[in-house]
DNA sequence: GAGTCGGTTTACAACGTTGCAAAAGAGGAG
DNA sequence: CTCCTCTTTTGCAACGTTGTAAACCGACTC
């Protein structure tokens, strides 16, 4: 194993405490000291045991973040973002993945895992309250995207309302009148999924489109596979939709396929519009419409919220809002592409 | 904070070594004190803090994995697969992530994050002396993909040199002649892209085909903008390609969109192949014919590796070739889809 | 020369856990 | 009743670190 103070003190001939106030640069520390420690340490390779400090201060300079799967581009590059900022304040990240199914083994791995983190970022997608249950109860939280119970943690998330709305009167704008809405799900009475239809909804009914159930899709997950099963099953009604609001990009790039595969023509057949803004929506063909939340505000505000907390901050839940942009591009506005 | 061993010790009337016993099923407790401790534990809702175990057992639990980045799909996936491994085996993993350009900052960060760490799993993309260079010498290490200096850790990895000549061959069985490759990269020596450009040239010259470094187009990340650029160069050649072997599947998603936007049909005009087998890949249009290395396999063979050698193995440094599988999709063999 | 003051160095305890070895208790055999 | 064995319980030390407070030292003042 490495060196430790002990033995840095040691070879210096010194205590181990002037060692550890060499080691963190404290004040009264003679030239001649100093340099015969630091000399010391240089020999044996001596690294700080952060195992052993954060035993003292009572931390673990660790934070967990919860999501649920790496594989969707959309949690990956909002863990990216998270790990960034976490960095930027010295802290680390430890990534769970909670799997959407609530797998047993790894929700007991995880509750006793929370020992180790010292606060918690969460992505509930199907709200997850066993998970919950199984974390510490002074265990600081930030939620992302979706309010499990009443007020119980701080929260980011956009203005999914606003959102849907804004992305529905798109298509609607654009002439449209058969818009079909894919995502929905039940699991979650004040979840993201009836956020977004609520939104969807308010704009039908403000443009004076009559709202027809049969046009709305549920989706157990939110990836590609349930998009294009989802496309399928509108494409066979006998008044198939002319745009589709997608709940994210992946469900969005799975109808897209559906569309292209059965021969129709996006936008001038049917026209789409996600959610999420996520990389592959940027060079798929044609490219995606999408509400881009602001990513990098959604991850700053999470990490200095959930650090705010772990420093002893005691006010109430709070909640912030975070930006989003509807990005107009060629599945719902062609432009230039030579499309046949 | 939490309660600890102490407090349930106070609480139950033993000893904290009692305490410790039932929590760790030491086998010679009394039912009636096991009873009465238990309650206690309950009552304070005590967990054990890892911190101090792992303080007591000078390990950490935890291993790091080194990611180019996240927002990549191939290595989120892999993140997914190695973080689901480890788990399995009650570990945790800590994401680092590299940049590819060796941001400083996050190099130290990282140096002195390594005590944390009990072993580390690294994906090289590109080659990181200096992110090796500052670790802990002794620290248990598995390299993913790409050899680092002269046999120094443990390596995983596909057989790259067939895998491009496999793909290559593919591309050439249709009756291709003028193959592009995208990818390349002269900054490594033994690295992944010259070990696939190795492998296409031997299927060029197999074939009978005369090697043309006109075709041959670098990337300076694997991202799709730089596929999209690659693909614009080929196109502007006087004699431009009728099949490209991308290096990855993002290069490949990106060069397919600057095909199809310039009004080129794939693959009648143009056959892409790509590797990695990225979700995206399976859904976009055309589907895109890939060479999928085994994910799980390759994240398994890490964990054990790497655990074998946190335990304390000692051979000399081991290499394992994952499988990988030629998948055939729309990119290169247009079956059933309606194309124009 | 005693007293004081500043900088410098140190011993000790504690964070929460567990291995070790020894102490305490419970039976059972002689 | 003593001795032995076996189970149950305990105290102590240690993992590597740092805060606290006290000890040490040289120099300066009166």
């Amino acid at each position: 194993m490495g060196a430790s103070l002990k033995d840095v003190a040691r070879l210096a001939g010194v205590s181990v405490k002037t060692v550890s106030n060499v080691v963190n640069e404290y004040q009264h520390v003679s030239e001649a000291t100093r340099s015969r420690v630091q000399e010391a340490i240089d020999q044996l390779g001596y690294r700080p045991n952060l195992t052993a400090r954060h035993l003292r201060y009572g931390r673990s300079g660790i934070i967990g973040l919860a999501l649920p799967e790496l594989g969707i581009p959309y949690f990956a590059e909002l863990a990216e973002e998270i790990i960034g900022a976490a960095e930027r304040e010295s802290w680390s990240v430890l990534i769970d993945q909670t799997d959407g199914r609530g797998d047993r083994e790894r929700l007991t791995s995880s509750g006793a895992r929370s020992r180790t983190i010292d606060g918690l970022i969460i992505s509930p997608l199907t709200l997850d309250a066993e998970y919950l249950a199984g974390l510490r109860a002074d265990l600081p939280l930030v939620l992302l995207g979706e309010q499990v119970g009443p007020g119980t943690a701080d929260l980011v998330a956009i203005d999914n309302v606003t959102a849907a709305r804004e992305a529905t009167e798109h298509l609607l704008g654009l002439g449209r009148r058969r818009v079909a809405a894919i995502g929905d799900q039940r699991v979650s009475p004040g979840g993201t999924a009836t956020l977004r239809l609520q939104g969807y909804r308010e704009a039908l009914a403000a443009a004076g489109v009559e709202y027809d159930p049969e046009l709305v899709v549920p989706a157990e997950s939110y990836h590609r596979p349930d998009g294009a099963a989802a496309m399928r099953l509108l494409l066979s009604l006998a008044d198939p939709p002319d745009a589709v609001l997608c709940f994210n990009d992946l469900l969005a790039l799975g109808a897209l396929r559906t569309l292209l595969a059965a021969g129709l023509r996006v936008p001038a057949d049917v026209a789409i519009v996600g959610v999420d803004d996520i990389e592959d929506g940027r060079f798929s063909t044609p490219t995606l419409t999408t509400i881009a939340p602001d990513k990098t505000q959604i991850a700053e505000a999470a990490v200095t919220m959930l650090l705010e907390r772990v420093n002893g901050l005691a006010t109430p839940p709070r909640s912030v809002t975070a930006r989003h942009t509807l990005l107009v591009r060629e599945s719902t506005h062609l432009r230039g592409l030579a499309q046949e």
